[in-house]
DNA sequence: TAAACACTGAACCATATGGTTCAGTATAAA
DNA sequence: TTTATACTGAACCATATGGTTCAGTGTTTA
């Protein structure tokens, strides 16, 4: 399996394992939007807003850029490759085993181990 | 978008945020495996990988199966559907975000309004 | 200038996480 | 029958997480 970036994809997948900061990255899909608006439309205080919002910042999913009071969200560049590859590789892997246990070979190997 | 099983993508996504839970998961690709094998080949003790095969078993990734005093794991029957779309689906996104942005849309409504 | 607004940071809280050790239980081997 | 193996569960520990409140700071608006 191809080596991945450890630490980030450890960040990035922590980062998609909240419901409310995946809720964030699809609104900031649809449109940008202030600390206070996020806050708003997912019930929850400024300063708990901002934490998610940090750890999407800092796992590259987002961007922020302060604009006389009002901090704006936007999308960041990265558009979850490397996570896409780890599953997609996972996958491959997944289908190779389960069409090897198909073919009944590991079922066999089983077999002939308990029965000797 | 469409509409996921919340709790279950927190769950996984979660499950795979540590890099020892993922190696498991591409070793048990390979083979199946005791918990003794795996926590020695990860360098841990029997009960810390006892944890993480407990994690990826109620993510659905690994069954265990115990025979004599051996418990043997093995990938389960999940095979990242519900993460891969979820995925897939931020993708499109943030790919159709971007095209608005390249035409220059958003910049020019955001002049818009900065002049006004 | 005064009041309202948007955010920020520190402190706190309960619970979860990733790991350990230690004391078992059950099974297999000598 | 003793001994070694493989796991299990409880307890503990440090740190992280997801949330809050409260007390600011700086910016708009009236």
């Amino acid at each position: 399996m191809v080596q991945y970036k450890i630490a980030r994809l450890d960040a990035s997948f922590a980062a998609l394992s909240d419901a409310t900061r995946r809720g964030v990255l699809e609104q900031l899909g649809r449109s940008d939007a202030s600390i206070s608006q996020l806050a708003d439309k997912f019930h929850m205080t400024l300063t708990g807003m901002k934490k998610h919002v940090g750890v999407l910042e800092h796992a590259g999913f987002v961007t922020t850029e302060k604009v006389g009071r009002v901090r704006t969200c936007r999308l960041g560049l990265r558009r979850l490759e490397d996570e896409a590859a780890w599953i997609e590789s996972y996958r491959q892997l997944w289908a190779a085993r389960f069409e090897a246990l198909d073919r009944g070979v590991e079922d066999l190997k089983r077999r002939e181990k308990t029965s000797a």
